[in-house]
DNA sequence: CTGAAAGCGCTTACAG
DNA sequence: CTGAAAGCGCTTACAG
């Protein structure tokens, strides 16, 4: 290997480049280009000749450098809040599985459901020349995007939708889901219903808790304002708040939980309790089935919400001029007990 | 929004580049770009200048073309098996904080269990000229990406060890982990004990397998080759196998799962069952407390394995010279209830 | 079928 | 303090 000496101090390690190989081969560089990309109009001797020097060498495309003058750089990004919550594991994979499909490679960052690290990280995307985003906002304002759209970034929003512009959003019906599993509490008899929920600024949370209220108006519930909490979903808080509405004269009988990470929780909390308070939980989670009882959900499709939105950013990017559109998929209510307990 | 007519057929839409900034600037190229770097040696009036022309174009800068010219991408490659299996959560998110504190992004992607997927998907990040890679690897021969590592890419492999090369690896204590959950159920009584793990051409399985032997061995309790099951940890392979060794004269009275999926399964299977048999399994599950009984596991830690495979990775791009190391983290038996179970 | 030249948008090395 | 030239490793557009 002659390698030793060629430049300096080294740029992604000394790697051979197309020159090099185009060298060895005593051929152009063009050559050697059609070569590696496939592209007709070499003779299978010329082409053997370069392959020889492509193997001896240890050469490999840069793919940085093709970016720069393709001007696509087939990577998607995706922004969520909390890489390790269940909720966006099959989420991701959906993601990624369409970026797969379509050639592109997904570049994955967290949030932590603060907006300025939100837009640090879709910012950093974007200097990368992501083809395009899929983005679980936890900012509510992102005009910050509109020059990075203008400019031709596919975007979609997934899960929330996007705060003072307009662009696609996949979600799921919050609103509907929240609505149908605070009247089945009622259909069994509840009357003093709970509600445990993520921060109020973040759509789910708020929709979700208007769908407790419609529920809880079109049984004529009146609402009392300690049935209500929400707030950050840390366990500690979440245990704070189940324990407070549990206690008193007049406890509530059921609780609605606004998300798995509250569900989690109150279960651990009506575990230690000696009487038998009813739940729904909105997300469903993994070994509910087998708890006592097991747990009753309203039920998302992570996966499906990950494909629909990757699916609708692929189209952007083939060309499709689309309008901006606000896609809901329905949720679905599974009863496995625990949402059937009737009141104490 | 006028976002019908927004593209034409436009490389990155038509960007403004540092050119353009200059030009409107009416300053040199090199000091935009000294102006966006941050780089002293221009007067607060000549940035004045170039800023307002940036906020005017809505100039970013391509960091595709930075990374071409400076060598490093600041983005580092994890490739794993499945994104969706709530294992590789905080797993991936240790790995995204130590990329984060060091200000590079992670591209992230599932082999599927499948050694020519994680192939290509590695080269694949190879040509995108990834700083480093952190591989959980699902093939056993890595000869591969000798030519990568010697040009300067970073690599270290976690969970399972690279196969034919030599290279730093971080896992569990599989081995002895699977030893100390089989001598509690020995301990505990138990003698007809089986094992359910995943294909034994994984590391991990055939590693906790051995462990299973070893508690055997020492106990001096033969080993019947019907209580032993490995295979794909899909749930109607795993419940068959349950099935299997729970039947006839001579049932296993204690299970060994191999890991968090066949543990999800098998308690399924154990739940349906009219008498007790004892688990224990390897990883920990989210509400495996709470179940009836609770269930007892060999803890391991993936958010410090991530961790500490991302910060090894680091030191090595830091430029550090270390030969190739082994780091095993223990693991922690957890004892809940289920592996506390008599015999029958 | 083949290749030399120009260019992608930056940074480096250098000169003023 | 400032900027023109060269170059990173490819592809594009073109000419032979």
């Amino acid at each position: 290997m002659d390698r030793t000496a060629r430049r300096t101090e080294n740029r992604y390690g000394n790697r051979p480049t197309m020159k090099d190989v185009a060298a060895r081969a005593g051929v152009g560089l063009k050559t050697v280009s059609r070569v590696v990309n496939g592209e007709p109009g070499v003779t299978p001797d010329t082409e053997r000749r370069v392959q020889e020097a492509i193997a001896a060498l240890g050469f490999r495309r840069n793919d940085s450098a093709r970016v720069l003058r393709k001007g696509r750089t087939a990577s998607i990004g995706l922004v969520l809040e909390d890489l390790a919550d269940p909720f966006y594991g099959p989420l991701s994979r959906a993601v990624e599985e369409v970026a797969r499909a379509h050639g592109a490679l997904l570049i994955n960052g967290s949030s932590a459901e603060d907006p300025d690290r939100e837009q640090e990280l879709v910012l950093a995307l974007c200097a990368r020349r992501v083809d395009g985003l899929v983005v679980i906002p936890a900012g509510d304002d992102h005009r910050y995007l509109e020059p990075e759209i203008a400019a031709g970034v596919a975007t979609v929003f997934v899960d929330r939708p996007a705060g003072r512009i307009d662009a696609d959003v996949v979600l799921s019906d919050s609103f509907g889901g929240a609505r149908d599993g605070v009247a089945h509490l009622i259909a069994g008899g509840h009357r003093r219903i709970g509600f445990i929920g993520d921060q109020p600024r973040i759509h789910t949370a708020a929709e979700r808790l208007r769908g407790y209220r419609a529920a809880m108006e079109d049984a004529g519930i009146p609402v009392d304002e300690r049935w209500m909490s929400l707030g950050v979903t840390d366990p500690e808080r979440v245990r704070r708040a189940a324990e407070e509405m549990l206690k008193g004269q007049e406890p509530v009988t059921a609780i609605f939980a606004g998300n798995n990470r509250v569900t989690v929780t109150v279960v651990r909390v009506l575990a230690e309790l000696d009487r038998r308070v009813a739940l729904v939980g909105f997300d469903d989670i993994e070994l509910g089935d087998l708890l006592q009882p097991g747990v009753t959900v309203v039920a998302q499709d992570a996966a499906q919400l990950g494909r629909t939105a990757a699916e609708r950013l692929f189209r952007q990017l083939d060309g499709a001029t689309l309008l901006p559109e606000r896609i809901e998929l329905p949720t679905r209510l599974i009863q496995r007990g625990s949402g059937e307990l009737p009141p104490a």
